[in-house]
DNA sequence: TTGCTCCTCACGTCACGTGAGGTGGC
DNA sequence: TTGCTCCTCACGTCACGTGAGGTGGC
């Protein structure tokens, strides 16, 4: 006889189990309760609060859009999908623009990040032919900026750190 | 004539004009200073606070490493190229570790963004599928976590969302 | 019953935000 | 002198960190 695995009461987790997967602790986890961005599904009747598997994943967006920069009152206004009318077509649409929405900040992200990579390799290149140079930079020659080689501005980066 | 121009007085700024050129405002210029992060190049008898425009560079990076996650404490690690033994080889060989440095980091946090956004799309693909669908996720069947109609667990995201 | 996990305050911290009240400098 | 910019406290805030003291549940 094959038993029907029952759906309606997956598997809970008690708060440090679920923080452990979930890659955070229990202090970030009660924070979030009290702001209202992720309730327990259940409390056992001596208080213990009881996490679904699946709401671990809820976690892990919180933290990618907290690493994008997001505060917790926006990351709550991004992921309320289930906030709003309550059709399915409805529901659907605001699942598909929270999910352009990350897309745009990832993407928007990754070409800023490309951005300063590129502006790091120019720093190296100059770098090179700064250890060629006889000029030590410091406060007399404004630390090489302008270059007194060749009279450009220094890369950035190398501008931060001479 | 040619007037030389004179290095040794760079063009100073007044905290305000340096914070609008920087992107940033008055109270962090003087909590980096509190905390020996960035400390302007001079004061005036009155207690004005002088910036070196080059600082701005310096400022640019403080903020490229904040985006990355590190704190300011690692950051002033990270960008103290003037500590340390004098000689040029060693002044040197910091600055290249320290570009190193940002650079190992850029490099992993585009990886990651870019698993991310594999996730986001991976994500959209199954929301098609959804739609299709005429089971509408909630409690009573776990969200739709495992998939009814396959049986396999949703991408991560959408589970977040459901 | 023991031990480990969990509970609720509640104060501390980091990186600033936001006035209050006063002074500098073109 | 006027107006704008700057100054130094100093308390507030966000997102937790870190105990203190007490209870739950296999």
């Amino acid at each position: 006889m094959s038993v029907q695995p029952n759906l309606s009461e997956p598997k809970l987790l008690k708060i440090g189990e679920f923080a452990r997967r979930a890659g955070t602790n229990l202090r970030t986890l009660r924070y979030y309760e009290e702001i209202g961005l992720l309730t327990p599904a259940s409390r056992s009747k001596g208080g213990f609060r009881f996490y679904r598997e699946s709401d671990a994943n809820r976690l892990t967006m919180v933290q990618t859009l907290q690493g994008l920069g997001l505060h917790l009152d926006r990351i709550c206004e991004v992921m309320s999908t289930r906030n709003g009318d309550t059709t399915k077509a409805g529901f659907f649409a605001r699942i598909r623009s929270a999910l352009e929405e990350q897309d745009r900040l990832l993407r928007d992200r990754i070409t800023e990040l490309q951005g300063q990579r590129e502006r790091i390799d120019y720093a190296f290149g100059k770098l090179q032919e700064c250890e060629k140079c006889d000029v030590i930079p410091d406060s007399g020659n404004n630390f090489c900026d302008p270059c007194p080689a060749t009279g450009q501005e220094l890369p950035q980066d190398l501008s931060a750190l001479f």
